[in-house]
RNA sequence: CGCGGGGUGGAGCAGCCUGGUAGCUCGUUGGGCUCAUAACCCAAAGGUCGCAGGUUCAAAUCCUGCCCCCGCAACCA
């Protein structure tokens, strides 16, 4: 009985929830309860990333202690977890004391194994990531590489890290352990980083105050990174009075120690943490496993057919299990794939309703309508029974190689099988012509059977439906254990309740039109929202992974933090005056090199002629726009866009999903400069 | 040389690590069944596995080069 532990990156506060996190955490789910099921001892960790220069920046901007915006978002994972039925055996929070008892006494190893050294660290800075950049990575106008925002040239004194002295080791160990760092091609990835060479890496910050003090260095703040990571092992009671699931979970030899991330935080985890955990001297994760990323396929259909629905709304429409089934199912386990409501809905219809759901009450049906019951006659040897034992090892083999998408894919053979036999068998013809005989029994109840064990293949992924199973035949609806692997569970004879469809079909065509149909005519009284879970955190195009946040992780999040407050918006006139807007000619258009969206524009204001850069190129050519008569706004400061400098911007309508510009045109004999208000 | 993903029957994908009859779902066509959520079962049609070389007895799979799509980022002032 091998130990296994599960955990996710813990998610940053300053991040709304999205279908990034959601994956992670109901892969973590799944796994965890796939290792439970199978007779392991099993801990799933999961939890939260609080501290840092953006929390105190975002607490700071609405009015808040740090701890109290942490404290709304962690209600949120609170609330979510509870909703997709995430069994999480614990939560952690890196602002709470254990997790800062763990970090320092993580630190005092690495301390004594002599691995930090005090140095002045200049560079450029950005506050976004809170990390330096070299010249090398900036543009010329020293910005961010991943937000754009200015960095500044910041001299401070920081505790390092010697990352150096771990490069070898840490080949040694990928080397050493092919399971280590999975995919393969992450692996590949990380070697190729770490044979390129490792810096020694900043471990503190001393212009913040919102993190953990630094031990031993007065002024100075544990790095995020450091912070976070670490973690995975604070939460077991690292560093505690109490560290008995370290050591049962972590510190044993036996112990499976897999962390779940996405690919955009592979290095922290892959390169940092190994490292941090050789020089403390601790043992290091058994495989770090980067998932792929989910797109949004945006353009399949007409930007109004299927444009957004969002997971909240799905679980609200269908259950979280059908979600749960369409994450673990639709994307092959460390690969991207994409979010439609097309091809939810699809595998909602032909999986869940289809072929899951008819089984399930074709054969619940048979049952009820023969014996009043299930079936009293047992039956050891049948087509099911022999599929079951092949399908049972593949599963176990996929779940093994944590490829849920095919686990499932044996799943549903079984249930073929499943349908097949009951086929082959006419078991309503067997009821005219024999009533319930012993022949009926068997054949009923090696179905029965089939569905039975079908569910218990299916829990890990959708507890919930499975307890509807054993319900709907009379079987205890408890969380499956390793005796209900074995054929010939059903118990004999129980009595059947009469139980609604468990996934009702739904009418496609109808569904794709309406749920956007909704976003759009409702205006959005804000109080409509009330019982929607959460307001969609609406980026863009791609869902960002689940990431432990900070450094590298997604772009800032939007103010959809705010949601809720109706803020009265409206300006007065002098406000709107303050615009000047004029009509102006174009005269010249050209792309801008390099830039596939920005058109440079020599316009003609009536008074004066000024160049204006203008986000349209992507869906005008620069032919057609010259001589078109345009509104701009004229007392716009400049800017420089690509280097180009931009002196205006021209008014365009900003149609749909993609945000495609309309220009704004008035009439040809409108003289340029004229004023538009 | 910004980062990344991908090109496999009409559509969407798996298989590639660990070479050896090309597989799944949806769709199409024909048949069956009527217990079941207009569901289910059987059969059929349909593929130069992006291109070109190479390694090999054998390549979708390994190696080299090339072409093409897509996402992210940089820019929609």
């Amino acid at each position: 009985m091998r130990p296994f532990y599960a955990t996710t990156p813990i998610y940053y506060v300053n991040d709304l929830p999205h279908i990034g996190h959601i994956y992670t955490t109901v892969v973590g789910d799944a796994l965890t309860r796939y290792h439970r099921l199978i007779g392991e001892p099993t801990r799933f960790l999961t939890g939260t990333d609080e501290h840092g220069q953006k929390i105190e920046k975002a607490a700071a901007a609405q009015g808040l202690t740090e701890i109290a915006l942490a404290d709304r978002v962690v209600a949120r994972y609170g609330e979510l977890w509870k909703l997709y039925e995430i069994a999480n055996d614990d939560f952690i929070r890196t602002t709470e004391p254990r997790h800062r008892k763990g970090v320092e006494a993580l630190i005092a190893r690495i301390e004594a194994a002599g691995d930090f050294y005090t140095a002045k660290h200049d560079g450029w800075y950005c506050s976004n990531c809170e990390a330096f950049y070299t010249e090398k990575e900036l543009d010329e106008e020293k910005r961010c590489p991943v937000h754009g925002t200015p960095c500044t040239w910041t001299s401070e004194e920081n505790v390092f890290f010697r990352l150096s002295r771990f490069a070898q080791p840490l080949l040694d160990h990928i080397e050493a352990h092919p399971e280590f760092i999975r995919p393969e091609t992450r692996r590949a990835e990380v070697v190729s980083f770490i044979r390129g060479g490792l810096n020694d890496l900043s471990v503190s910050r001393t212009k913040l105050q919102w993190g953990i003090p630094f031990p031993g260095r007065p002024g100075h703040v544990v790095y995020v990174w450091l912070d976070a990571l670490a973690n995975y092992v604070t939460a077991l009671g690292f560093g505690s009075g109490d560290d008995r699931l370290y050591r049962e979970f972590w510190d044993s030899p036996d112990s499976v120690r897999v962390h779940l991330i996405g690919k955009d935080i592979l290095r922290f985890h892959a390169v940092y943490w190994p490292a941090f955990l050789l020089s403390a001297g601790l043992p290091l994760p058994t495989t770090v496993w980067a998932h792929g990323w989910w797109l949004r396929d945006g353009r399949k259909i007409s930007k109004s057919v299927g444009a957004i629905v969002r997971p909240d709304e799905l679980v609200a429409d269908f259950g979280p299990d059908a979600v749960r089934y369409f994450l673990l199912r639709e994307m092959a386990f460390g690969q991207d794939a994409s979010f439609s409501d097309e091809a939810f809905v699809a595998r909602y219809n032909s999986d869940l309703a289809n072929d899951l759901g008819n089984t399930v009450s074709r054969v619940a049906a048979l049952c009820r309508q023969s014996f009043g019951a299930a079936p009293s006659v047992p039956c050891g040897v049948n087509e099911v029974h022999a599929a079951y034992r092949r399908i049972r090892a593949e599963w176990r083999q996929a779940l093994d190689e944590l490829a849920f998408h095919r686990a499932l894919e044996s799943v549903w053979k079984l249930l073929s099988v499943i349908n097949g036999y009951v086929v082959s068998r006419e078991p309503w013809k067997i009821r005219k012509e024999e009533g319930a005989s012993p022949r009926l029994h068997r054949i009923l109840y090696s179905a029965s059977e089939g569905v039975r064990l079908a569910a218990v293949l299916l829990s890990p992924f959708a507890p919930s439906t499975s307890r509807r199973i054993f319900e709907a035949f009379g079987l205890p609806a408890g969380e499956p254990t390793t005796d209900d692997l074995r054929w010939g569970g059903l118990v004999l004879g129980a009595p059947m309740p009469e139980s609604p469809a468990l996934f009702p079909r739904v009418d496609a065509a109808q569904y794709l039109k309406g749920a956007p149909a909704m976003d759009d005519d409702t205006p959005k009284d804000s109080t409509s929202t009330a019982s929607a879970p959460a307001p969609a955190p609406a980026p863009a195009p791609a869902s960002p992974p689940a990431s432990a946040g900070s450094p590298s992780a997604a772009p800032p999040p939007s103010e959809a933090t705010q949601a809720a407050t109706p803020a009265d918006t409206r300006i007065g006139i002098e406000e709107f005056q303050k615009v000047r807007l004029v009509t102006a000619r174009v005269l010249s258009a050209e792309r801008v090199p390099k830039s596939n969206r920005l058109m440079k524009l020599q316009v003609d204001l009536g008074t004066e002629q000024r160049q204006i850069v203008a986000g349209i190129a992507a869906k005008y050519e620069p032919e057609g726009l010259v001589g078109r008569n345009v509104v701009i706004v004229a007392n716009l400061k400049p800017a420089k866009l690509m280097g180009v400098e931009s002196n205006g911007m021209v008014l365009a309508a900003t149609v749909g999903e993609a945000g495609e510009p309309s220009l704004l045109e008035v009439a040809a004999d409108v003289p340029p400069g004229s004023r538009v208000k």
